[in-house]
DNA sequence: CACTTGACCTGTCCGC
DNA sequence: TGCGGACAGGTCAAGT
């Protein structure tokens, strides 16, 4: 489900709310766990550790604790939804405005906080994954991921550099492969190569100078814009409060196939590109 | 190495 | 209304 702006909501919102709070107790919901790290150690070790911070790298979401990191991955349907003590109890089970309730049958895990509030994992699809880590694991974990599009190193001779080995693919394989850049997915790559009018089954080395240099700045204004409209809900994504996000109203290719271009009125195609979903506008795009 | 495909799960939607 | 198949915002392992 979520790609980087949907993380950076729902991070961003949950360091400011969790912040200094107190771990009571973590409990399992449902049979099976997401825990993959051992589940004794997990449950104890979390038992009165407090929140340093909350904040995302890559894809994945992390709550710095002085016991260690927990590591969370929302992979396709994870939800992460808080419940502060002051939520109104309907039948016994607090009911968000959104319509979201907690627990409900994809409520996998569930943080208590001494504040009385909660913090449920909820994820459909059981793909995600929650992990205690240490420091050294965390260092570990990062090493297989690429660079922050939003950071200081995304330049352009990083792009051109980290599209140097991979002229045989297609442009869309290699933004939303997360080893050398991290945290665009299917939504915003569709969206970005729109932006810089490049048809996603391009072959790398193909592209023109021009062609990766609009992409390259493509790529930061898409996330930001999206993040300042708290990410993109197609269907289940929800902020930590359950509420949707409002990029969807700004996507120009992703899922309107069969719609007129909103730049240049021609209807969009959706084709399959590295084995996803690929809308692309095949006038504007080339 | 570079690259592609299928698997992991559950739910929804669309055509018959 | 039911049934089968395709598909869903992500990553892995295993194959060529």
């Amino acid at each position: 489900m979520p790609e980087l702006p949907e993380v950076e909501t729902i991070a961003s919102d949950l360091n400011a709310a969790l912040r200094g709070q107190t771990i009571s107790v973590v409990r399992r919901l449902g049979v099976r766990s997401v825990i993959t790290s051992s589940w004794p150690a997990f449950s104890r070790v979390m038992r009165g550790a407090k929140v340093r911070r909350i904040f995302r790298r890559a894809k994945m979401l992390v709550i710095e604790t002085p016991a260690g990191l927990v590591v969370i991955h929302l992979k396709m349907t994870g939800q992460l939804i808080y419940i502060s003590k002051n939520i109104k109890l309907a039948g016994g089970h607090p009911i968000l405005s959104t319509g979201v309730d907690v627990p409900n049958k994809h409520s996998r895990l569930v943080f208590e906080f001494k504040g009385g509030g909660r913090l449920y994992f909820n994820d459909l699809r059981k793909f995600g994954w929650v992990r205690l880590m240490s420091a050294e694991q965390f260092a570990e974990t990062e090493r297989g991921v690429g660079i922050e599009p939003l950071g200081p190193d995304f330049s352009l001779a990083f792009f051109k550099n980290m599209l140097q080995s991979r002229g045989g693919t297609t442009i869309k394989a290699v933004l939303l492969d997360q080893k050398k850049l991290a945290g665009l997915g299917n939504i915003y790559v569709d969206e970005a190569l729109f932006d810089s009018r490049i048809k996603p089954d391009r072959r790398v080395a193909t592209l023109t100078p021009a062609e990766i240099k609009r992409l390259q700045a493509a790529i930061p204004k898409i996330l930001r814009h999206s993040i300042a409209q708290r990410g993109t809900t197609f269907r289940n994504f929800t902020d930590a409060d359950g509420l949707k996000g409002s990029y969807m109203s700004f996507l120009k290719v992703y899922g309107r196939q069969g719609k007129p271009c909103r730049r240049c009125g021609t209807i969009l195609h959706k084709i399959r590109v590295a084995g996803r979903g690929t809308h692309f506008c095949p006038r504007c795009q080339v």
